[in-house]
RNA sequence: GGGCGGUUAGCUCAGUUGGUUAGAGCGUCUGUUUUACACACAGAAGGUCAGAGGUUCAAGUCCUCUACCGCCCA
């Protein structure tokens, strides 16, 4: 084995090793329950970035985790055709090359996108193998491959036929440069500094009077239909019924009464356009008043601009608020913040937009989602999300699915020029269903990408065939995603998911924070703060990538990527590699018998399976309670820090070629063997790699199990723990480190020897034995263990270390700093002594006696004993010293 | 305007039903090329757990308020 773990050489192999052996695909076995992941398709508009691999790297741990300790185990992956979001992309591609979708035409276009489709999906299948992800490449489907495109179709009629989506004229959002409207979560709204423009409107009375409206889009203004007033306003009582003249254009409008009026707003007066704003738009329908739309699609003024006509809508503003100056219209301009909607694909100003478009009626299909969540069907982890997710539910409205793309599903509904009544079908329709004439005309635009993503967890296994698949794996158990798309994805496919079968489509809802740089700030390609997952694994290899989006952080909070964190899991896949070397190269130097003999152990070893057999249970529970990067922190803690810097130095002992004592092999193969399965899912390939090393020096019995990815997920083995031994080696520890903090306080150099004398009180037999332990790992000459403990420092200089169960004596000669050595021992009573006041407080303490349970109590009592012992040795020593004075 | 989250060591963060002297990684300082590992080993320094009040025998953990930062919804 080389000296350091070159991931880069090993992981392609196993990758391979493990596709040819069909790993990833479960067998489906009536008498169990699979455990199934559908993977979040990532969308086809280029690379993968961390957030990816984060989602991947969390649902590959669940998915790992459960196969080995064997349940069947699907994880569905696939990728979104992302309507909007990828045609954005490929038409940047062509205005490259100068052209447009237009020009290209709509049949040319959808072959360029495909191909770039293609592209994208196998760039992602190769990323995500990179990862070393077990999903179930077999079964990998397209949002836009024929059987989740029927899945589209048939829910959609369904939906229809229940009255449940429906075509009408609403405000909706619209973005001028794709062209296309928009729901209200593909808005993102965002706080500009504006004006607000008050602007005067004369009575249609003859008079000279006006009223004053005030407004952030005086372009608009072109389109208004009325005045409004608050019915409640005593200033503007008499006001309704009067009329208006519209500047600029002259048309005469009337006033009207709304409660929808705000009387603290501007000068308490409202201009209306109907057709250009959402409130206006239902004031609009409550008072009978006409919509006037002034807007092409382009955003460029339309006929009904007058003048402005063709101008683009900022230009107009510009020019309108110079006319308005020029006629003395404008009152004042007062500098304002408002919100304004962006288009979340392009960042495009957001133009609402009287249009009849396609909607689902939001409400009815909430209700039953709501309850699910409500009543503890499905769970969303962290649970703060569930607050979240009930309050948009509750005040969900209805969402529009048709966009004006080419990008996408179709939508199945044909119009027929004959009857004008429309047709609405799974199939291809050939003729109208009313009048049965073929003159129809297919609809042009397409569903909302999330239309299909929101039926994927029902989509993928077969929905609407009665297949095995989905008899078998619905409702899946586990939706793993970041919480910005709670409402996008995780919502709606409650929602669709029990609609269209009528179950939920998954238990739990995990949902994991946002992948952040250094600085904390969200990755975005214009900001160029991306790390590429590829460079990143290249660098350090996968599992330290895995490493650093796992360990150390929890549910719905945003992890920040730092080179550090990528460092510490590349450093801990290396300390692993040069542990499980040494440990090979030991049974190459001659033992293979890794049998554990149970009986005759030494107290390091059952420390050893003591101590595994606690991180075991542990570990588990926190996976249980998807607490990963908790369990993690354990492995690696258990690992580094009890198993390599304890265990394997005390076994170099008994390697050693002149040592009678057992050999602790097995012990040293039976905890790695196990630790690497525990690590598995997180790390895999260095742990596969290992684990292989090691199996391939191992005896026939251990080579049944070809895979450590299909191995069995270890189990605690309570008999294992041993407090006993726990206890005894806690001493030998702090005997040692005690040791090793004198030499580097007196700057004693790593060469010399040293003495030592130990008291071991109750432990004296079994601390006995391991004075070369000591003497190794503390670097001391000679260790002579004392009858009993010293009343008094003898005269020469030494120096006394008092510690939990023992004590430790150190000659050292002239070294010692006497005054020093007061104030340390000074010091180390003064802690002591606090410890005891306030221990004996509380056991003073009658409330507490009585109401803290019995244990917590005793715990408290024994620890007050092993304190006031402590104390008076520390007492002792620091009389002694005295005295030598 | 409504809601949520964060505030713990120099930095980045863990700390799940309240219960040892609050932890890790990185960084800093000191020492070590000791035969698995310098991607390492050994040791050290460093925290009034944002602030105030409350509940409790016991609060980083539960409740209330305040401040600052961030996010979501309108």
């Amino acid at each position: 084995m080389p000296k350091a773990y070159e991931p880069g050489k090993v992981e392609q192999k196993w990758y391979q090793f493990w596709l040819e052996k069909g790993y990833f695909t479960p067998k489906i076995d009536p008498e169990k329950n699979p455990f199934v992941i559908i993977m979040p398709p990532p969308n086809v508009t280029g690379e993968l970035h961390l957030g990816h691999a984060l989602t991947a790297t969390l649902e590959d741990v669940m998915t790992r985790w459960h196969r080995m300790k064997g349940y069947p185990t699907l994880w569905q992956p696939g990728v979104d055709h992302a309507g909007i979001a990828a045609q954005v992309v490929v038409e940047q591609l062509l205005a490259e090359e100068g052209i447009s979708r237009h020009q290209l035409g709509r049949d040319k276009f959808i072959e360029r996108m495909k191909q770039w489709a293609k592209e994208c999906r196998q760039t992602i299948a190769r990323q995500h193998q990179r990862l070393g992800i077990s999903c179930d490449w077999s079964r990998e489907r397209f949002t836009l491959d024929e059987g989740p495109s029927r899945a589209v179709r048939t829910a959609f009629v369904r939906l229809y036929d229940k009255g449940l989506i429906y075509r009408g004229e609403r405000i909706i959002n619209w973005c001028p440069r794709c062209a296309t409207a928009l729901s209200d979560l593909e808005v993102e709204h965002r706080e500009l500094a504006g004006h607000l423009y008050y602007i005067k409107y004369r009575l249609a009375d003859g008079t000279e009077d006006f009223i004053t409206i005030a407004t952030t889009r005086p372009e608009t203004m072109l389109g208004d239909t009325a005045v409004a007033v608050n019915p409640e306003d005593e200033r503007f009582k008499v006001m309704p019924g009067r009329k208006l003249i519209l500047p600029v254009l002259n048309r005469e409008i009337p006033v009207v009464a709304d409660e929808a009026v705000d009387p603290a707003f501007g000068a308490g007066m409202v201009k209306v356009t109907p057709a250009h704003d959402p409130v206006d738009f239902e004031v609009a329908q409550r008072q009978g008043l006409p919509l006037v739309n002034i807007l092409n699609l382009d955003a460029t003024m339309n006929e009904n601009a007058g003048p402005y006509v063709g101008l683009d809508r900022f230009s107009c503003r510009r020019a309108i608020l110079s006319d308005l100056e020029k006629d003395g219209l404008i009152v004042k301009v007062e500098p304002y913040a408002h919100a304004v909607g962006h288009c979340c694909r392009c960042q495009t100003v957001i133009e609402p937009l009287a249009s009849k478009q396609w909607f689902i009626k939001a409400l009815p299909l909430a209700q039953p989602g709501i309850k699910a969540v409500v009543e503890g069907r499905i769970s969303i982890i962290p649970d703060r999300f569930a607050k979240v997710y009930l309050n948009w539910m509750e005040n969900i409205r209805d969402w529009c699915i048709s966009r004006q793309l080419w990008w996408g599903h179709r939508i199945p509904v044909w119009y027929c020029r004959d009857c004008d009544e429309l047709t609405v079908s799974v199939d291809e329709a050939k003729s109208c269903r009313h009048c049965g004439s073929t003159n129809i005309e297919q609809d042009p635009d397409v569903l909302d990408t999330w239309f299909s993503s929101a039926l994927w967890t029902h989509s993928t296994l077969g929905w609407p065939d009665d297949t095995e698949d989905l008899r078998y794996f619905y409702p899946t158990t586990v939706m793993e995603t970041g919480y910005d798309i709670l409402f996008f994805w995780v919502a709606r496919m409650i929602m669709m998911g029990l609609e269209d079968t009528g179950d939920i489509p998954f238990q739990t809802v995990y949902l994991h924070g946002l992948v952040r740089d250094e600085k904390g700030e969200k990755m975005s390609k214009l900001k160029g703060n991306v790390l590429n997952p590829l460079d990143v694994m290249e660098e350090y290899g996968t599992d330290a990538l895995r490493f650093a989006l796992s360990t150390g952080t929890s549910p719905g909070n945003d992890l920040k990527l730092t080179q550090s964190r990528l460092e510490a899991g590349r450093n801990f896949a290396n300390k692993l590699w040069n542990a499980t070397r040494f440990i090979v190269r030991s049974i190459d130097s001659g033992n293979t018998d890794t049998k554990i003999q149970w009986d005759s152990l030494p107290v390091e070893d059952r420390w050893i399976l003591s101590r595994l057999n606690r991180t075991i249970p542990g570990v588990t529970g926190l996976m249980e309670n998807f607490q990963f990067g908790e369990a993690q922190r354990q492995i690696h803690d258990f690992l580094w820090g009890e198993f390599c810097d304890w265990y394997v130095e005390l076994a170099k002992i008994r390697l050693r070629s002149d040592c009678e004592a057992l050999s602790p092999i097995s012990v040293l193969v039976y905890v790695l063997e196990t630790s690497l399965r525990l690590l598995h899912s997180y790390m895999p390939f260095v742990t596969e790699e290992l684990w292989q090393s090691l199996k391939k020096r191992l005896a026939p019995d251990w080579q049944a199990t070809e895979s450590i990815m299909v191995a069995a997920y270890p189990e605690a083995d309570d008999t294992a723990i041993d407090p006993d031994s726990e206890r005894v080696m806690e001493s030998i520890i702090e005997i040692i480190r005690s040791i090793r903090n004198v030499r580097a306080q007196y700057k004693v150099e790593g060469g010399k020897w040293i003495e030592a004398q130990i008291y071991g009180g109750e432990l004296t037999s079994a601390v006995t034995g391991y004075s070369e332990a000591i003497q190794t790992l503390a670097r001391v000459g000679s260790v002579t263990f004392l009858e009993r403990r010293l009343e008094s420092t003898p005269d020469e200089d030494v120096l006394a270390l008092v510690l939990k169960e023992t004590d430790v004596v150190i000659p050292l000669g002239s070294m010692v700093d006497l005054e020093a050595e007061r104030e340390r021992l000074r010091k180390e009573m003064a802690e002591n002594q606090a410890e005891v006041t306030r221990l004996e407080a509380r056991l003073k303490d009658k409330a507490f006696l009585t109401r803290a349970p019995a244990a917590v109590v005793d715990r408290e009592r024994d620890k007050l004993a092993m304190r006031k012992d402590k104390l008076e040795r520390l007492k002792q020593q620091l009389g002694g010293f005295d005295q030598d004075l």
